[in-house]
DNA sequence: CGTTCGCTTGATATCTATCAAATCCTGTGG
DNA sequence: CCACAGGATTTGATAGATATCAAGCGAACG
């Protein structure tokens, strides 16, 4: 059967700690594809340092070669939208040549490449398994933004919650400790939710035992039940105990 | 300056109204792609038939010629999400070769063009042309699907509804005419809002003399100013006006 | 050691969902 | 042609999930 993503050329993802400003950790090339990295230079942020600003006229793209990144949307009133956290490898600022709408901001310490993206397009129109691979890769973040779009549009505060920890655990390809790069804030606005809300359902799933974490390190996160995690991303809630908010409940349970 | 998004193909856009059933209008070829078109098959399907379901192990994906599909999925507990409305000359299905995890339904009569994704593979890997046309589709399916994130995270009601209209009428190149083929149901599933709301709004768009509907073709609905319009989707809201909510005011009316 | 910032929790407000019912149109059958 | 059922749309009343406002806490930092 055919596999519409092409296998991670990197083996691990690598990932840093907001609080870590330790040694940068480097991934291997982009695959067999060499004449890329050739085009590519390497470039280094500072915590909250930009990256590129909303309305900048941008040629080049970008791909994190260690720590996190966000991609946001300000609108005029104030309201923050975060359309996206860049994990190692993963490519952002596609496709450049025009404004930007969104903004690129470096969370923690964080080292990119970039790549002009006039010498991209020859390569690409040169390497058809240069084109197939950025093919594989959008699709896949094709992917991603639709099921975005459905915890958007669907779901509710502690299903988006939760969705978010397993997201990200399957990214860490942990199923123990999460270390959370991005503040609360940043959470909140990339689950279309308040600060105070992403608190209450956190404070809940520890209530329910099912995470872990001091008010030392509100960053690391213990997953004690990962199977109850999932479980949770698609309405299936724990009963029996109080929580925050009425919520939690089956629809039987509402009706009743 | 590069321009990331070929031109369209097609001179034109065709759509069609959930009430007509006339003839068949069809696009042209998939630009020069000729090798393409050899390799899909002409499909037909009537009014809410499914093109593919949820769980479907499916190896082809489409382009719609004529008339308009929704992609759905559903939740266990019933919750809809409408992913997308495709119109002519938009691609669905992708990426084929594993389990379908939407739905495709036709919305009214529908004309599709299907293509196996394998022998589509072999043209990709021959093709650097197709590689990069269907890379720019994919970018700009992308560039579509991070709107909808910022739509559905962080817009109000009012604002996603006049958002929609506005897409609409871009999609349809009018500004005067919007003939609408999906219910007002699938326009609730796609904004992440209830079928009650997005009446409540449209009302309240009518009350407002932007728009104008009448209750005899509610399909139909007159744009009677794009321009305040188009300033709604942002936030900026009319006053003065007695609407459906107390919504529709400024921060600093609300603070006042 | 005071200030700031991120996080957390509580009280209340409000936007939107839910429940309910009326209207209008469509199609069907007598 | 009319009666009736069924579906889509619309509007109203109320409930509820999350936002907003407010305050406290702990850690980091100058």
């Amino acid at each position: 059967m055919y596999v519409p993503f092409s296998a991670d050329p990197l083996g691990t993802t690598f990932l840093q700690s907001r609080a870590s400003t330790g040694a940068v950790t480097q991934p291997e090339d982009f695959g067999p594809l060499v004449e890329l990295e050739q085009i590519g230079t390497r470039r280094c942020f500072n915590r909250d340092e930009e990256i590129f600003a909303q309305g900048d006229v941008g040629d080049c793209w970008y791909r994190v070669v260690s720590g996190t990144v966000r991609i946001c949307k300000l609108l005029r009133d104030g309201r923050r939208h975060v359309a996206q956290f860049c994990f190692a490898d993963d490519c952002f600022g596609l496709p450049a040549g025009g404004t930007r709408m969104e903004s690129a901001e470096a969370i923690g310490d964080v080292v990119v490449t970039r790549y002009p993206q006039r010498a991209t397009d020859r390569l690409i129109d040169e390497n058809p398994r240069l084109a197939r691979d950025l093919y594989d890769r959008m699709l896949r973040e094709l992917s991603n933004a639709q099921r975005r779009t459905l915890l958007l549009g669907r779901l509710l505060a502690s299903e988006r919650v939760a969705s978010f920890l397993v997201e990200l655990s399957k990214r860490y390809d942990t199923c123990h400790i999460l270390v959370l790069p991005m503040t609360r804030s940043d959470i909140a606005d990339y689950l279309g939710l308040t600060i105070e809300t992403v608190c209450r359902e956190l404070s809940a799933l520890k209530r329910y035992g099912i995470i872990a974490s001091t008010s030392l390190r509100p960053d690391r996160i213990e997953l004690r039940d990962c199977k109850a995690l999932e479980a949770l991303c698609e309405g299936e809630h724990p009963k029996g105990v109080p929580g925050y908010a009425p919520r939690w409940r089956t629809r039987e349970e509402i009706s009743a």
